[in-house]
RNA sequence: GCCUGGGUAGUUCAGUGGUAGAACGCUUCCAUGGUAAGGAAGAAGUCGAGGGUUCAAUUCCCUCUCCAGGCUCCA
């Protein structure tokens, strides 16, 4: 679990006793209303708790006000909340009919650990409740001021697929009904900042049952970021020395074996069968690295060609599972800004700063800053997920820790998450409503250059194996995309707006001014559009700002005798009447320059 | 893939065992406006798909499909 450092936070958090003991209230209520319910486990989380249940009918959200009405009775109840000492064999008493708690119990006993009890009420009144619990507490129910069951959801037993499916039940609790409603609104804004919600003003991609799930189409606003994104792309990593290639979009089983793909993925392969022929099986590709790899290999390279930087704006098809789609977020198919750096050993650290580099500056210019680098290590429970020898992966590890070190960029390690082939590295970024994106991620392989053979003349003749680096900072256009339409909340920079300018004539003697404004940012190639419904100019200001289109340009009597524009920006800010050419520069300069101001 | 809930007009949603409604959007007309919604009329739906129960199904039941929130996963 990459949960560690959560919970460190988690357990920081001044609410953290009180919703442990909401909690405990929750699993009480749920097992007093539902017979044969049985409470498993629930932390506080981030922002609230949530219970686990072992329940052979269903709870729904219709139960929720129910559930809701009788824990307010053991709030109301003023119970005292006693955390004490207890022995394996009295536990295992009370939890004789438990098998999960029972569980919990022998790993407790296994590793001697100290266990713990919580007790809410006193024995035969009302309300009493006896449970295994480490943690911190109330004193008393009545302590919890304001709680709300928010979804129910299905969750495995210790979180493995193979376990049974238990109740879930999110919730969350606060010390004052002022801090749940705050919560509330939150929870209200962040879903109005869902890039799906946000999709049905910019119009950027569109989802179709006849398609496919997770198979997006790119609508024209939509390309119209993804091309200025992508332009971007191409003429940075052509100032920092990448070369560009093309490969097939899908090829024969045999390159995906050698790349050591098929055994952890053929089941999230799209195959390819073509009639008539048998003998090869065909995948559509999932991944670059392995046609990058060819490229390399395509004649024998010295010391002198290296560090070779291959990249390439690759579409890539995952079938991945049904209940992890989402949106542009995570589509089935979706287009990558993939490079694979071939380095010496020597090399390795240099280029791997010289990517983190590359990495800061894209954030940079886009303004964001809050972000971090996941250290992904293998998981030490699931050592068969992974390629190659201990010696190599050692060694890739160091070299990933020296360069991180001496890129000065702020990380965590995670013991979990690596890659088939080597350690990974993962940048987070938070949005600016604060959930955490995977946007982009960076490896150091040892083992496709094995794999594949990949090696190089150096300055003494002899014949070595590269290093390969896979990076994509700016992900893949669908993902990084949809973070950007969050975390902008729709309010993109100027250079990605699809449409940057909108021309609001007053009325309909205006128009034919407002087309001639239009031509003169045409002419500079900035993204306009006249908007000539038959409404007022307060409707069609509301459609822009809707819209989020960066500058309003109203246009009346009066700009028309002064040739003018009067500008209003999106902030709602009202700059006045000004100069047509004046705003055509300015316009054009903040498109230009990448800026995120308007003005 | 698993758990729970859902699918009704382009969108957000109401509603019903006797084949449907609102708002916004769209089209047309009127209004010619000064910084976030002027007025009127009109078009628009195989009520996700298939099967079953019924005299009758959008409504009840089953299967499939798609969507949402979780769990698991993300080369």
């Amino acid at each position: 679990m990459k949960k560690q450092k959560v919970i460190e936070k988690i357990k920081n958090d001044p609410l953290f006793a009180l919703r442990h003991s909401a909690e405990h209230i929750m699993h009480m209520a749920v097992e007093d209303l539902f017979q044969g319910a049985k409470k498993v486990m629930g932390p506080p989380i981030e922002s609230g708790f949530y219970g686990d249940f072992d329940y052979n009918g269903k709870i729904t959200e219709e139960d929720f006000l129910s559930i809701e009405q009788k824990m307010q009775d053991i709030v109301d109840a003023n119970l005292a909340i006693v955390v004490r000492e207890a022995s394996y064999k009295e536990l295992k008493e009370i939890f004789q009919d438990n098998p999960y708690k029972w569980e919990m119990i022998e790993d407790l006993e296994k590793n001697k650990e100290k266990a713990t009890v919580c007790e809410i009420g006193e024995k035969g009144s009302k309300y009493y409740d006896i449970d295994l619990c480490a943690g911190n507490h109330v004193a008393r129910t009545s302590d919890v001021k304001a709680f709300k069951l928010l979804s129910v959801a299905g969750a495995y037993w210790r979180g493995s697929e193979q376990n049974k499916m238990l109740t879930r039940i999110y919730a969350t609790a606060f010390d004052s009904k002022e801090g749940l409603d705050e919560y509330l609104n939150i929870l209200e804004e962040q879903k109005k900042r869902d890039h799906r919600n946000i999709n049905k003003n910019l119009e950027v991609f569109a989802l179709f049952e006849e398609v496919g799930p997770g198979l997006p189409i790119w609508l024209p606003n939509g390309m119209i970021i993804r091309e200025e994104l992508e332009r971007w792309g191409k003429e940075t990593e052509e100032k920092w020395g990448y070369v560009r290639v093309s490969s097939p979009f899908m090829a024969k089983r045999k390159i995906f074996e050698l790349s050591g793909h098929v055994p952890y993925f053929e089941d999230e392969m799209y195959k390819v069968t073509v009639p008539g022929e048998q003998e090869d099986e065909y995948f559509i590709k999932p991944m670059n690295c392995p046609f990058h790899h060819m490229v390399f290999k395509s004649k024998p390279r010295t010391y002198k060609e290296l560090p070779l930087k291959i990249a390439e704006y690759g579409t890539v098809a995952r079938y991945e599972n049904r209940g992890a789609i989402n949106g542009i977020l995570r589509p089935r198919i979706f287009c990558q800004n993939d490079a694979h750096v071939y380095c010496s050993k020597e090399q390795a650290i240099d280029v791997f700063v010289e990517i983190v580099n590359l990495h800061k500056y894209y954030y940079d210019m886009l303004g964001l800053n809050n972000y971090h680098i996941e250290l992904n290590l293998r998981d030490p429970t699931k050592m068969n997920k992974y390629h190659g020898n201990e010696e190599m992966w050692q060694k890739a590890e160091k070299i990933t820790r020296e360069a991180l070190d001496k890129s000065g960029i702020k990380y965590t390690v995670v013991n979990e998450g690596a890659a088939h082939y080597g350690p990974k590295m993962d940048f987070k970024i938070k949005s600016a409503i604060g959930t955490e994106y995977g946007i982009s991620t960076n490896q150091i392989d040892l083992y496709s250059p094995e794999r594949f053979g990949l090696t190089y003349i150096d300055k003494d003749g002899k014949e070595k194996p590269v290093i390969v680096q896979h990076r994509a900072p700016l992900g893949s256009n669908e993902r990084f995309i949809g973070f950007l339409m969050e975390h902008f909340s729709g309010n993109l920079p100027v250079w990605l707006c699809p449409i940057q300018v909108e021309i609001i004539p007053i009325g309909d003697k205006h128009e034919k001014y407002a087309q001639r404004v239009k031509e003169a940012l045409k002419a500079k190639h900035i993204r306009v559009e006249v908007n000539d419904k038959a409404e007022t100019m307060q409707s069609k200001i509301r459609d822009a700002q809707v819209k989020k289109i960066p500058y309003m340009l109203i246009v009346g009597d009066k700009e028309v005798e002064k040739n003018e524009v009067s500008v209003r920006l999106r902030t709602e800010e009202n700059l006045g009447s000004k100069p047509l050419e004046e705003v055509v520069l300015k316009v054009e300069e903040m498109y230009l320059t990448k800026s995120l101001n308007l003005w």
